[in-house]
DNA sequence: GCGCCGGCCTGAAACGTGTCAAGAGTATCC
DNA sequence: GGATACTCTTGACACGTTTCAGGCCGGCGC
């Protein structure tokens, strides 16, 4: 019931007959302390329970132990797997992560770095909610380390870890237009995100590269990337007569699409007889959807661990450490909802 | 590129031309300051970019502004949505979410306990890998706040939070009793966490309860609670011969239940006129699933919400704060892949 | 004018750790 | 035997806050 007093440093060297500096050095440089004293100072270590305070040590040293892990949304599978990658590297060099979800909202991503600042961070991976790099570069300039996940930066000396996301706009475009389509449907927002513009880009860009007109692209516009947001685009697509409907959709991420399906499946429309679709980041789910998804895959997990590799190399050899943009492949992966699709014009 | 030297309470103090109390006291108890005095105060603050350092404040209080949350699996849906009810409630108190994953791991888990305690964090939500309480339990005696997520607590003197799973194990399995099967596969493990244990021995109380023989409910254990166990189980069940084998499978969650649907359609095994299909948990993904999929209702987000509410209330008013076990009531959601069920002997 | 009160502010002492210059032994070498 | 070098250990200070016992000052009642 009564917490005990906390056990300090102080009291290992009491009871182990040692000063305080000592007790420090066998706990950060166990190696410069006798063997014997050092294990006697272990032992009570143990026999008290001692547990080292980190915020006095992070208090001392100027910088803790945590980095700042800031993503868009939690629920979307993406990014739990970015954060699986980020643990992974994290958990290996001993520090800890405070994950935040902005959930796409510019002043609940505010309050986070507010946060996160206080907590003196080593340094925060941010998939921005815009690009107001103008934060985050005062962040930088603070200290706190920056790398943009999911995001190219723009500026050489942030680092960041991304996908080609117009490539892969291309990928899927390609893949539909092949097939024979030519009313395609993009299903996307909200259109500040920087993704959603990029893979729209690259659908354009595969469009012009084919020869075809940019009214073969129409954009749908969704208030968040959701499974919800989806299925109302999908109503919003259904709306339309039926020769100037779509006869495939390609939607900027996963959830999008199975909103979509679920819309298209509820109102008897056929995937992919009757539309054809095709998704964006290869969840795990989305080749368990009803009708299993096609999908452009992005290597989630290892973009979270290279993000925190680039973090953690630059806080621990700063001079070593040279600013980098990475940049990975997305890759098509075909599956039923875009097989078999045979435009009927 | 060079990090100005962070500029602290007497930087502050001294360019305002009053003492570092002062503007302590405006940050924490502004009432108790002449209004001119705050407004200079705050002035020079922001003229600054003044950031109060956590660890400090920490430090001199005794415990800092975070909590802890460690679940057995990221990449679960149910756990996201967890997360998600605690950061809602934490956000709104001002409190930061370490969050951890310990993957079922208990080594990991105790990992990221030690690491906790270093933090000083007020308080831990977790759920146990096993019934490990042993660890939890002087956790809480050395004045860090547990409780318990997910699991019900034996302990009259620690908070839970969870959800009736024999009741839901109950449900799922009447369901499918009353739809006339007879044989009937439980897909659940490992078998080291409680929830699964419970939710199979609901399963086989509604078994009795119907005046029938134990062996209509066979135990498939899976190593782990994941879609690719899910899939290894399915095969397992499918190799038994015709006669022998399940016309149903109750999954211990969606993930399994998912990992089942896939393999079963994989061999043309049609779900549910071949097999019935019951998952737990009613992740949003069971719903977009090849065949939509019954399943057992929980209120996630309301669970972490409740569960973070309690250790704020235990935090900020231990005297007010009473102790309580509170277990929520699940809920069966039929769809497709239990429906039309006609077992076939 | 005196005593008292209340509002506002100050200054210093902690909190638990890391660091570092200096000290205490002890072994090595001529 | 004394100087030198080396290995451990010590003790004090600093990190940025919060807190708290006081101090100053103007106003009030007598």
């Amino acid at each position: 019931m009564v917490a005990g007093p906390a056990v300090s440093i102080r009291d290992v060297a009491a009871q182990a007959g040692v000063s305080v500096g000592t007790v420090s050095n066998v706990l950060n440089r166990p190696d410069i302390v006798a063997a014997s004293t050092r294990n006697r100072v272990l032992a009570v270590i143990n026999e008290l329970g001692f547990v080292p305070n980190d915020a006095a040590r992070q208090l001392r040293r100027g910088r803790g132990r945590t980095l700042g892990l800031v993503v868009l949304d939690v629920a979307n599978p993406f990014f739990t797997d970015v954060a699986r990658g980020v643990e992974d590297a994290t958990g290996e060099a001993g520090m800890a992560v405070i994950f935040c979800n902005s959930d796409g909202d510019q002043a609940r991503e505010s309050r986070y770095l507010d946060l996160l600042e206080e907590q003196r961070v080593q340094g925060v991976l941010i998939t921005p909610v815009d690009d107001a790099n103008e934060r985050l570069v005062r962040l930088r300039d603070r200290g706190v380390l920056v790398v943009l996940l999911d995001r190219r930066s723009t500026r050489a000396d942030v680092c960041s870890v991304s996908v080609d996301d117009r490539l892969g706009g291309e990928l899927a475009m390609r893949h539909l237009i092949e097939a024979g389509h030519r009313r395609i449907a993009f299903v996307g927002g909200p259109w500040g995100l920087e993704q959603v513009r990029d893979r729209y880009e690259g659908a354009r860009h595969a469009l012009r590269e084919a020869g075809l007109a940019e009214e073969h692209l129409r954009r749908f516009e969704t208030a968040s990337p959701t499974v919800a947001a989806g299925r109302d685009a999908a109503s919003r697509i259904l709306g339309l007569p039926r020769s100037a409907r779509a006869t495939a959709v390609f939607c900027a991420n996963d959830l999008l699409a199975l909103g979509v399906l679920q819309e298209l499946t509820r109102q008897q429309v056929r995937v992919p007889e009757d539309i054809a679709l095709v998704g964006y980041d290869d969840i795990d789910f989305a080749a368990a959807a009803a009708v299993p998804l096609s999908s452009v895959r992005q290597p989630r997990q290892r973009l979270g661990r290279t993000a925190a590799q680039l973090l953690l190399e630059e806080a621990n050899e700063p001079e070593r450490h040279r600013h980098q943009q990475v940049v990975f492949e997305p890759e098509l992966v075909v599956r039923e909802s875009s097989r078999y699709a045979r435009p009927a014009d």
